[in-house]
DNA sequence: TCTTACCTCAGCCAAAAGGTGGAGATGAGG
DNA sequence: CCTCATCTCCACCTTTTGGCTGAGGTAAGA
């Protein structure tokens, strides 16, 4: 490794988690922790003071999510490697996030030294993703026609479907014909390749199209 | 308070968030952190030996999962004060928790205050929820007909139509004509005051009756 | 300009879903 | 024994859903 330690800035709205990055990796010689921020503006903003090498981001933040932020940072500091971190595992969250430019994708269950070994393969370069989210990520390139290849109307038809409304209801919310509205669901159902509009809502559930509540 | 701090045992699989509550809590002089465990069962084994007198408990967990042990804890020792500490709000885990006798229900974006707050509380044997527990155990108690009044066949058939299949594949699933499935998804919307397959099985999710995947 | 993809709408049709009412069997409990 | 809840099934009916084909308008790109 190299002699001088990596600077890192950690990002999480939650202060226990933060600690507790804090407290583990304090526990490695080759960091340095610069600072800390609870969302993604925070972070936006601390970043020319800070001048960060490496940045542990969690993906799910009021003001500003991790995904944006991850984009925003990359673009404008394209050296500065982001490791996404988070509690959960939710297709759309991988992929975004990987396209979005993040050097790793790892779990808050991973232990302390897979995420002492992520931080220095980021900072090197090199992309660490969790076995759970390769997998996801490879399911994902695999069935590219999938989600993909929805058009946007048909996207916000299933947004909709996936809050149980009914083809009629929809139609008023879309503000178009109902016929319309069942031009969209069957061309869905076909391009996901489902039987019925309950697992298009289970489908968009999964992909994290919608939230569940 | 006391003069003499309070014992305290540390439940959660993330080695991560074992530390940042430590670090939190070490802050504060009220508490001595006497052990930890990384899941239900060894929290239950530790119990004897540590003689904790509040424990702070991950719901989420490999091996037993948090409910779980908090039943068992209570029943063995009643006088122990058990607070659910999770990162997920969902219906189901905040009503059995309850149910299984948790003092408190703490979401991890929750501050280190509140956090100390309820830690003190729950060893004055009060009961501290998070806000938004609170909303969700509160709409649970107004509406108790609701997925308590759905008899066993008819919760079996509210899982599977949670899976995306059709009446019919539930027919054979359950080995019943498709007539009594009908019946029972009838009875289903009608209980439960809906009006589709789809948001019977979105309800379904957010009870926890059935995962995501 | 000529595709090509997308959005919108239409009609026709078959299948699935859902509502209503009723009925026989079973088993638990007063 | 009687009652009550549950499970099972049936018939009849309406509404919803989904498949199929086609068609006009529009916007982007070769």
């Amino acid at each position: 490794m190299s002699d001088t330690p990596i600077r890192l800035l950690l990002v999480d709205d939650h202060t226990v988690v933060r600690q507790g990055l804090k407290m583990v990796l304090s526990l490695e010689s080759g960091f340095e922790i610069v600072g800390e921020a609870g969302n993604g503006q925070e972070a936006l903003d601390a970043i020319p003071k800070l001048e960060p090498q490496v940045i542990l981001m969690d993906l799910l933040m009021p003001v500003m999510d991790g995904v944006t932020a991850i984009r925003t940072i990359k673009k404008a500091y394209p050296d500065l490697e982001v490791v996404a971190l988070t509690s959960v595992l939710e297709d759309r969250l991988v992929i975004d996030a990987v396209e979005a430019g993040a050097a790793g994708y790892l779990l808050k269950e991973t232990g302390p030294e897979e995420l002492i070994e992520a931080i220095y393969a980021a900072a090197r370069g090199e992309v660490r993703l969790h076995p759970k989210a390769q997998k996801r990520l490879v399911r994902e390139v695999r069935t590219p026609e999938m989600r993909e290849s929805l058009t946007e109307r048909e996207t916000d038809t299933l947004r909709l479907v996936a809050k149980g409304l009914s083809n009629k209801e929809i139609a008023k919310d879309m503000d178009v014909s109902e016929v319309t509205v069942k031009t969209h669901v069957s061309s869905i159902l076909s391009k996901l390749n489902l039987s019925s509009r309950t697992q298009a809502a289970l489908f968009a559930l999964k992909e994290g199209l919608v939230g569940l509540e």
